[in-house]
DNA sequence: GCCTTGTGCTTGCTCTAGCTAGCAATTTAG
DNA sequence: CTAAATTGCTAGCTAGAGCAAGCACAAGGC
């Protein structure tokens, strides 16, 4: 899977307008920016704030967090495990607590990944899988993973 | 399992901050960003760009996204399952590094339960400590896990 | 006591994000 | 063809984000 590369924010949302076939006016009244300025940002002359793009991916009819990586607010996440989904979305801990166990869960995972060795490339995430069900095996544990092997 | 609510940016800030045992100066410095700024943006009277949330959050050592949430530029997810659930089912780390995990987050809510149950002024700032330390040890305890698994 | 250090805040300033008014070029409609 | 509409852009302006310099107060050390 190829994540999407972070670029400049304005040729990114000049992009997607063409692609939607909006004027620079369209998308502008759409997004409820001003027209210079929505030219401005795509020219590059300008960098605008997260309500802007906020505003603009409404008009876009994109998600605003799609317009986040671009302009470099947000990381490009990989896709997340039930853990990190669970993890973001709890609120029974601090956000200091969640960082803490987020880290702590990250590297455990990069220690599995370097442990289970293989192919470095990582060029496909199937056979690191496979490697890993063998070791979950080894060690007894999780139904699931079994019920997987059994298919 | 209740969903941490959005508001204010700033008492947010001041929030992490003092749970955090950090002077507002020490977090500006650590943040990259002006003390009287800061001063201002937790008392609510700026109104703070994503490129300064990033400093702040990389000062406060949580994530950016955990403030844009809190200033409207993200919407909070709704969770899709249990932290334990996820720990349990997940197949990317071990059973000792699972349980190390599940040690800690239980311990996290133990402690912000015993928070919440008593007064929740000034009685924040020990129970917090307690959690750091706890969380190193963890870590140590992870360290030797790992070598007797090498053997 | 005085001096130093730390703390959060006030004040005044610079810079730029985002706007309005309007232009020139192109396209469309009659 | 002309006139109107559409298009993307220029120029000038204001508001406020974010800063540096400095203040008042509290705490600590000699």
């Amino acid at each position: 899977m190829e994540l999407p590369k972070v670029g400049s924010i304005g040729e990114y949302i000049r992009e997607q307008r063409t692609q939607a076939r909006i004027s620079l006016r369209q998308l502008a009244a759409q997004a409820g920016v001003s027209n210079p300025y929505l030219s401005q940002i795509e020219r590059g002359l300008r960098k605008p704030s997260a309500e802007i793009l906020q505003q603009i991916a409404k008009g876009l009819r994109i998600s605003a967090e799609a317009l986040y990586v671009q302009a470099g607010f947000l990381e490009n996440r990989e896709p997340d495990s039930d853990v990190l989904t669970a993890l973001r979305a709890d609120g029974t801990i601090t956000e200091r607590q969640r960082q803490v166990l987020i880290d702590i869960y990250e590297s455990f995972r990069k220690e599995n990944d370097a442990k289970s060795g293989g192919s470095e490339d990582g060029d496909d995430a199937d056979p690191l899988r496979e490697q890993e069900s063998e070791t979950t095996e080894g060690q007894h544990h999780d139904h699931r993973h079994r019920s997987q092997e059994d298919h």
